[in-house]
DNA sequence: AGCTATTAATAATT
DNA sequence: TAATTATTAATAGCT
């Protein structure tokens, strides 16, 4: 449709390009307003020309259009149509957040400066009930730890008993043997028995106390002897 | 361009309208896409059929173009720009205040079971730290309104003395008065005279005690005669 | 910018 | 729906 035919490739002498640039940008405007009149569509065209300059045609509004479009392509969605949503919600947070913060500000005992003495009262009565909170649980805990511990340290007591009754056991046992090799081989060996016989001994005391102490490990029990 | 000439306008049976829809809609295309060629230009299209269908071409990347669209042309700038960057503010501000929130929480006292024993005891030293500050504020506040009290009790007691003054002395001034009208009418109506002087009289005190009661309006001093 | 020879697009038709 | 073609519209090269 002109003089010559011509290869769709980028016209490189700039005069002639930006010619055709104008004379086809008309054309594609006209053509675009024809489409959308003769077949009842909406049109958006925009152009940025080489040398950055916009162009645009829309056959209704725009930004109606664009908002349409990013809606029907779902991935789009929120990055335009909800932006206002999300200015709102985002002013919204800034605000709350500025609330919490002064709130949360005056319960740290800062900025206290424009409170009156009532507010401050109130504030005080907050921060008694919390602390009165905080130190409830925190001594619920360490009731909790206790019993632990005790438990723990009774149980372990209990073992210690179990241990010290077998030690009993196994000593009367030792001494009825010695006694057997004593009885045995008659007088003429005692001081080589009596010292194997105290090498194998314990403290005599049978009764254990019960110990809490849990970072004794029961190893050390046995090591005693 | 065809077999007859035709006026543009909405074409009315739909069939054609449909065909010279898909006819001209891919003709723009091609001169959409052979301006951007033969140009260097940037273009996007988008095009809606009546029936709602979505067309689109762009000879770079749709959403770069709109969001270059939006910056050329200022206004919409924060619309799709800025989305993102508002989105994620957004995020941010969400999440900071979930934190600020959780933290408050904490320190009305709330929602302890997730903490330790030291962080139930840093807990209870910011509360009572907190809980110092704003004792100490409200003292403050307080001893200032009792010095103001103080001062204004000050003031009105002395303009008690003065007035006190005054009377005491218009008392005297009165009694000499009486004095003068007794001298001069002999000794006939004393009853009269006395009865009349008694109700001018004020109590004998002159010593007034400073009292700081505000609430107490200054007229029930005069009127206590 | 305007002209026009020529190509390209497309309306009507099959 | 697709192909054909007569006709109009667009435009390349020129002035």
């Amino acid at each position: 449709m002109g003089r010559g035919k011509i290869v769709i490739k980028k016209i490189d002498n700039m005069t002639s390009r930006q010619v055709t640039f104008s004379k086809r940008r008309t054309g594609l405007f006209k053509k675009a307003k024809e489409l959308a009149i003769l077949c009842d569509a909406e049109i958006g065209l925009i152009i940025f020309s080489d040398t950055g300059r916009l162009y645009e045609f829309s056959s209704s509004n725009m930004k109606s259009l664009i908002e349409k479009y990013s809606k029907a392509k779902e991935e789009n969605h929120l990055i335009v149509f909800a932006a206002s949503d999300v200015k709102k919600e985002a002013a919204s947070l800034r605000q709350q957040f500025h609330n919490l913060q002064q709130n949360h500000r005056k319960m740290m005992g800062e900025e206290l400066s424009g409170l009156s003495v009532a507010d401050l009262q109130n504030l005080q009565n907050q921060l008694e009930s919390s602390l009165r909170g905080v130190i409830m649980r925190k001594e619920q805990l360490l009731f909790q730890e206790i019993q632990e511990l005790d438990r723990k340290g009774r149980l372990i007591g209990q073992e210690n008993m179990e241990l010290y009754k077998k030690v009993n056991l196994m000593r009367q046992e030792n001494e009825q043997l010695h006694k057997k090799i004593y009885e045995t081989r008659a007088e003429d060996d005692t001081d080589r028995a009596s010292s194997v016989r105290h090498s194998f001994s314990v403290t005599d005391e049978t009764y254990m106390p019960i110990q809490l102490q849990l970072s004794q490990p029961q190893t050390e029990c046995h090591n005693s002897g």
